[in-house]
RNA sequence: GGGUUUAUAGCUCAGUUGGUUAGAGCGCUACGUUGACAUCGUAGAGGUCGAUGGUUCGAGUCCAUUUAAACCCACCA
């Protein structure tokens, strides 16, 4: 006697228990094993800062699902897990909960700092890891990795002072993004434009020898303070006579030259542009051409400095404010427009960002990029879907300096040592005692911290042991699949190929698997100030994390942006319901000893789910394969759903309720071959739930997780059973069809008398059981004429039978007529659209001959169809 | 300025290389407690696949143009 199933699955219970059955027995741990080929999957690291959201759900659940379909087919599948300590994120958050303590960083020191910052990182890596274990993501958690472990910094180290020899990191004044809130450097990347309307102001410089001189136009008058020169462009005649000149500057009175560089727009403004230097990347350029001073007038925290004369002290808003004003008393403020511009803010804290010039360290960007470019190129990685590969082409060719440094504690820090005796800086992975230039032992190490991305970047083989020579490494490294967001190509995966390429030289991953993003039920971008984000914790509290999973996969398509609703979860969990009671269903009438499917006697129906069972391992396989996770699913939901549960369960009754011994073997062994292969096919997606039901099976032992992954059957392929089947179920859907139009109630059984030729007499005979179980037949009756048939019968028809029941007085003339006659229309709309074609000697002759065979059928069955309908339209007639 | 994506049923979305009558979930209508499941079953209504033109024997699918929306990159001050 088995276990008896309870009525409803209950993932709330059953979920943790069976996680922890798995973590316990290390069935997700993978280790270097000659006998297997490896799979590797390295888990984009989540950031230490917060909690699992959904977009975390989706990448998750489709590694997961990856890696589990992987494992079952027989791969040394490892999913590679771990925590990013996000540098600027944590930093903030933790400058956040001390300020609510009254505390600021300077207040506490560094170390003190650093000691919070750990401490957050434990408690707040830990909760993210139990939350993707919520998830049922099948991670080796006895590799956990963190970027700031040893091994990790060991490897940021190494890179940096590899990098630093090839003469590839390099420390320079050059214009980076200021974020003065977070008061830090940022990288190019991690500022994001938003429109904003303000004003542009035209400022008139006036000659030095008195003359008009010019006008600029601005969006930062602030910024003029710092102003060096004037630009024009050289083949402006408007302002050729002043090239070379000086125009004074206002306010501070102060001659600036004027210079002629192609970069001004004639058209735009007034054709000037005033020359900041200091704090504009464009004037930056075209001060290193012209040779022009580089005057910063803004401090770290955003506030003008000393060179700002008595505007010293104030914050660039007020600076702006007060400058015009001068401007406008002075009368050189020739006239203000409204004006729409794009402004940089700070991607963490979303202040406005100011361009200016700071002494910083680099990566020389453009040369790790050729590598990059060439093996995307070549194909050696392979972004799926393929299109994006122009967004990283295009990112990657465009590429500048990438800045590393960062003016914060909470990091890698910086392997710059500086001799405060000579000046000498020296990179190395240690400190060095004494400087090797004087020899002084008065050294400081560089008080900055790397880029976060910097480390994520090393992410593929500093979690195998690099720079070590790892059995690890050599066995999981290149990585099969990198699953990520679009959002995060620039930041982390075009990272990860440089540094793959320089540190390893070869790839860091074969493909490159990018999905969109989760938005909410309106379409929006889920965000903490919308408040519209959705808890996944709380998802799967409610419905179940398989349920959460498989609506994240389901109905989906790669790369594209998809809406979270709940009644789709919900769908999802009614779907884990239904084959939770198909399996009970099955379950309940295995109580008889339980025969190989092998020596079972099969009958037309289990040939033909034998045979679709086939196709759907088929078509689940080669989707999984190519990562279209959304057409699995959506196989495995219909076989389950449409074949498994609305037909074959069905059609086993007759024989699980008869009599017959051996024919309820039979059955019995079909129903559980073809339910412990579904549960197989559907694991990857409901690890929960095909667990729990797998434990019940009779005949299996141990995990789901483990058994093999379901493979094609040649013996148990049927496609003539399998025809015939389906036109039974058209018969069977067409006499429900008649009995609903009819109103016939369930309870009303009827004699159907069937009318088929020769060729199908002895299928329509073996399936008259069939008629009785779901088409209310009281009894069947097979001929191939249509001798001693009322002439009143009311027909169901379908091209390869027909069914008669006596049901006349229960026609309602007028309704039957207007069925047949749609009916009618449709088949003659069809013979007329397969005769068109077949006359069209292109089709005949060009299309393959399947396709004109199919179509030469259909019209034949049409044919045959609109004879019936048309016998019967006479029939009432009468 | 450059690029990408999206437009298919009332709503949300699938639709792999062009090939019979374009699918699903939710919603809707009618019926139903048939010995797995009402988290269910049966039957049904609902679409000229954004528009125009083209390639082809054949186009939701390929090409061009176009309309609308979203996004990314660039940043002409």
């Amino acid at each position: 006697m088995l276990k008896e199933m309870p009525k409803t699955y209950d993932p709330s219970t059953a979920e943790d228990r069976i996680y922890q059955m798995w973590e316990k027995a290390g069935y997700f741990h993978a280790a270097p094993n000659p006998e297997k080929e490896p799979f590797t999957i390295v888990i984009p690291p989540p950031n230490i800062t917060g909690q699992l959201h959904m977009g975390h759900a989706l990448d998750d659940t489709i590694q997961d699902a990856i890696i589990r379909f992987k494992r079952m087919q027989g791969y040394e599948a490892l999913w590679m897990p771990g925590t990013d300590h996000a540098s600027i994120a944590t930093e903030v958050k933790i400058v956040d909960a001390m300020a609510k303590e009254g505390l600021t960083k300077k207040d506490v020191g560094r170390e003190e700092f650093l000691r919070r910052a750990w401490s957050w990182r434990e408690e707040y890596g830990r909760r993210i890891v139990n939350q993707l274990k919520k998830l049922g993501a099948s991670c080796d958690w006895e590799r956990e990795r963190f970027t700031m472990d040893e091994g990790c910094s060991r490897a940021v180290l190494k890179t940096f002072v590899d990098l630093y020899e090839k003469g590839l990191i390099y420390r320079g004044d050059r214009i980076i993004n200021w974020c003065p809130d977070c008061k830090t450097a940022l990288s190019d990347a991690e500022v994001e434009y938003e429109e904003q309307d303000s004003f542009l102001w035209h400022i008139r410089y006036r000659a030095e020898d008195g003359g008009e001189g010019l006008v600029v136009a601005t969006t930062r008058p602030e910024t003029m303070l710092g102003d060096t020169a004037v630009a024009v462009h050289p083949e402006d005649e408007r302002y050729a006579g002043l090239v070379g000149k000086n125009v004074i500057l206002p306010i501070l009175n102060k001659p600036i030259p004027v210079v002629a560089d192609e970069y001004v727009e004639r058209e735009f403004g007034t054709g000037c542009v005033k020359i900041t230097p200091a704090h504009d990347p464009n004037d930056f350029e075209v001060g290193l051409r012209h040779g022009l001073p580089v005057i910063r007038v803004m401090a770290d925290d955003g506030s003008m400095n000393e060179n700002a004369g008595k505007f010293a002290g104030l914050s660039a808003k007020e600076c702006r404010k007060a400058v015009v004003e001068e401007l406008e008393r002075t009368g050189a403020l020739v006239k203000t427009e409204p004006y729409k511009h794009n402004v940089g803010t700070c991607y963490r804290c979303h202040s406005v960002v100011e361009p200016l010039v700071s002494k910083q360290w680099f990566v020389n960007a453009r040369e790790l990029a050729k590598p990059a470019i060439e093996c995307v190129r070549d194909g050696r990685i392979k972004f799926v879907p393929e299109r994006f590969d122009k967004i990283y082409f295009n990112w990657m060719e465009n590429i500048r300096d990438w800045c590393i440094s960062r003016q914060l504690w909470w990091g890698h820090r910086i392997p710059a040592y500086y001799c405060e005796d000579c000046g000498e800086v020296t990179v190395a992975a240690e400190a060095p005692k004494a400087c090797p230039k004087c020899g002084s032992t008065h050294l400081h190490q560089d008080e900055d911290v790397l880029d976060t991305w910097f480390s994520s970047g090393l992410w593929p083989f500093s979690t195998m042991g690099w720079p070590d020579d790892t059995p690890e490494l050599k066995y999981f490294y290149p990585t099969s699949v990198l699953c990520t967001g679009y959002d995060i190509i620039f930041f982390w995966v075009a990272r990860m190929i440089m540094f793959g390429m320089s540190q390893m030289g070869e790839v860091p991953f074969h493909t490159v698997f990018i999905h969109g993003i989760v938005r909410d039920e309106q379409g929006r971008k889920m965000s903490k100030s919308l408040g519209n984000g959705i808890d996944p914790l709380k998802v799967i509290e409610k419905y179940g994390a398989d349920s959460l999973r498989f609506s994240l996969t389901m109905g989906t398509s790669a790369g594209n942006d998809m809406r979270f609703y709940d009644s789709k979860v919900e769908a999802c969990r009614n779907f884990a319901n239904k084959i939770w009671n198909a399996s009970r269903f099955v379950l309940m009438n295995a109580e008889s000893d339980i025969i190989p499917v092998e020596q079972a006697k099969l009958d037309a129906a289990d040939r033909w789910i034998l045979t679709r069972l086939n196709d759907a391992v088929r078509a689940v396989t080669d989707n999984l394969e190519s990562y279209e996770l959304s057409l699995a699913s959506q196989k495995i939901y219909d076989f389950v759903w449409s074949e498994f549960c609305d037909w074959y369960i069905e059609l086993t009754k007759t024989r699980l309720y008869g009599e017959d011994a051996e024919e309820k073997k039979s059955a019995l062994s079909v129903l559980l071959y073809v339910l412990d292969a579904t549960l197989r096919l559907l694991h990857p997606f409901m690890p929960f739930v095909t667990e729990e039901i797998y434990s019940y099976l009779p005949h299996t032992s141990g995990t789901i997780m483990r058994a093999p992954w379901p493979k094609e059957v040649p013996a148990f392929n049927f496609p003539e059973v399998a025809q015939n089947m389906d036109g039974m179920m058209e018969l069977v859907q067409s006499i429900r069809n008649v009995r609903a139009d009819l109103s016939v109630p369930p309870s009303r059984r009827t004699h159907i008398t069937i009318v088929t030729d020769e060729a199908h007499r002895a299928f329509y005979t073996g399936a008259g059981a069939y008629f009785n179980k779901l088409a209310g037949a009281s009894g069947v009756t097979v001929q191939t004429d249509k001798a001693g048939i009322a002439p009143d019968a009311v027909p169901a028809v379908c091209a390869a039978a027909q069914a008669y029941m006596p049901l006349a007085e229960l026609v309602d003339l007028e309704k039957e007529r207007a069925r047949l006659e749609k009916e009618k229309a449709a088949a003659e709309g069809e013979i007329a659209r397969a005769q068109a074609k077949l006359q069209n000697e292109g089709f005949v002759k060009k299309a393959p001959e399947k396709v004109v065979e199919d179509v030469r059928g259909a019209l034949l069955k049409n044919q045959e169809l609109l004879q019936k309908i048309n016998e019967r339209l006479e029939s009432l007639a009468k």
